[in-house]
DNA sequence: GATAATAGTTCCATTATGCGGAACGGTGTT
DNA sequence: AACACCGTTCCGCATAATGGAACTATTATC
């Protein structure tokens, strides 16, 4: 389909996937997106739904759709629309635990939570989004995957913007360009050019704060985790808690135990890993 | 490959997956097989590791693994060993945030744990496994033992017996020669007759008891959900706690909430998802 | 209740796609 | 240096995905 393989892509960012482009990888791509449109669709969708945002064919599609189900990553729901099966969370709970990134981090950032008594979220980025990949949450059962997994935009969130700010420029302007900039409050950043002042401004202080531009009554500061490697990515944390508590002044004196603890966990990432074992 | 690709398969039970046998579904079997194989490793997988657990010769193994990567569903260590990718954790949120069963249940269990105070699971069968779907926690240990996502064996389990015996007679035997009987603990029960034994006694009762058969001081109680419709999958919910101060009489005092409640769950599943919408 | 319209499933010839043997390149070991 | 090992790339071949069309089931309309 469309042209050629295109070139290699020396290697991708972040999460390593694909960059929501639209060239998909063969066989396992097609079945892949599928699951996208499933994943992303606000309300369920049945399968003539799935076949008007997907451009396979009838026969293709059902096949795909048959096979997922088949390998317990589709369910069908008692109207016959579909969902995300359960077989992911057997995976997911593995990809967690498993994660090299998160386990290094996780005393840190659960010091970070005793010095600052609020929630603190270590989050990943994967092209204009940022997944959350822990957080300890102050006094509150741990809804395992349910925060965990979630994604949110990246400009209009600290652990985003932190983790933006990491990006070679080259590689930042490229990622902004795919931004949608919907405006969620009254702080929301309105452009390009606003977002990539704000990121200078992390670039020069360490920080990046989030003044309730994701959501009304919720603010943050937050910090870039810098791949130590070549192989890159880029990730933040982030200490969070509502406004009406947590004052702009607050913000501001967490800002350097923030930076602390993000460069400790860079520094764990060189030591730990290092070693061909 | 072997021989023939079997039967129909009337409907798959359960969480809708294969049943754990070797004939993989085509291309997109093969790669998940891959997954299977870096996710059921205890220790990190190199290249070559994976290619030994598999049979793939090495060209194809290497695509296979090279689309994962590309895709997100896998990530490179440090150390070129393999994880499992975070694009999973990213669906599985969605998946257990959509999960229709879960959504049902969610109030019900809240209930239960608010009436016995103790760690109340939801859990459904796959194969001879059990996936926690949801667990509310008492609120002392933070500490994430069991996960949502998590599996553990059904036959040692109080959710996992629970469940065995929702399924009918046939599919029951069917998957008891699957199982292997490893002897977790001194209770564990030792072979497929005990479990018979056991599963009979359940269906009389109404409930299913872990006594310490999985891990060492964990007692629990538990109750079947069977699926109301055509559409067949079985699940239970338990009542858990540490055997030093849950008392067998206490479990026992558990047993008939426990079982209203699964029953509660299964008529809402009835009522609310019945209507085409 | 009959008929039309829509949704979902199956079939099968075609060929694109994944397959896999073999050859290549890099890294560390005796 | 030569060897052994691990990972990556290549390319002719055949399998497995494709997709148009025919078929069945379900829901809407008169």
């Amino acid at each position: 389909m469309s042209e050629k393989p295109k070139s290699p892509d020396k290697m991708t960012f972040a999460a390593g996937g694909k960059s929501s482009g639209k060239q998909e990888t063969g066989t396992l791509g097609k079945a892949i997106s599928v699951l996208d449109i499933i994943a992303n669709s606000s309300e369920p969708l049945r399968f003539t739904d799935v076949l008007q945002h997907s451009d396979q064919p009838r026969g293709t599609l059902h096949r795909q759709i048959s096979n997922l189900i088949e390998e317990g990553f589709i369910t069908v729901n008692r109207d016959n629309s579909y969902g995300l099966g359960l077989r992911l969370l057997q995976f997911a709970s593995k990809a967690w635990a498993g994660n090299e990134f998160r386990n290094v981090a996780a005393p840190h950032i659960q010091k970070l939570h005793e010095a600052t008594g609020e929630t603190v979220h270590l989050g990943i980025l994967r092209d204009v989004e940022v997944i959350y990949l822990d957080k300890i949450e102050s006094r509150q059962n741990i809804r395992m995957v349910s925060q965990i997994g979630n994604t949110a935009p990246a400009f209009c969130t600290g652990v985003g913007k932190a983790a933006l700010s990491g990006l070679p420029d080259d590689e930042l302007r490229e990622r902004i360009k795919r931004i949608e900039f919907r405006r969620y409050t009254a702080n929301t950043l309105a452009d390009a050019d606003a977002l990539l002042a704000e990121i200078g401004t992390i670039r020069n202080t360490g920080n990046a704060y989030d003044r309730e531009e994701h959501e009304m009554g919720i603010a943050c500061v937050a910090a870039p985790i810098l791949s130590p490697t070549d192989r890159l990515f880029v990730a933040s944390i982030s200490v969070t808690g509502p406004a009406y508590r947590v004052t702009p002044e607050m913000l501001v004196s967490w800002a350097g135990i923030t930076r602390d603890t993000a460069s400790a966990i860079m520094s764990d990432m060189k030591t730990q890993l290092s070693p061909r074992s």
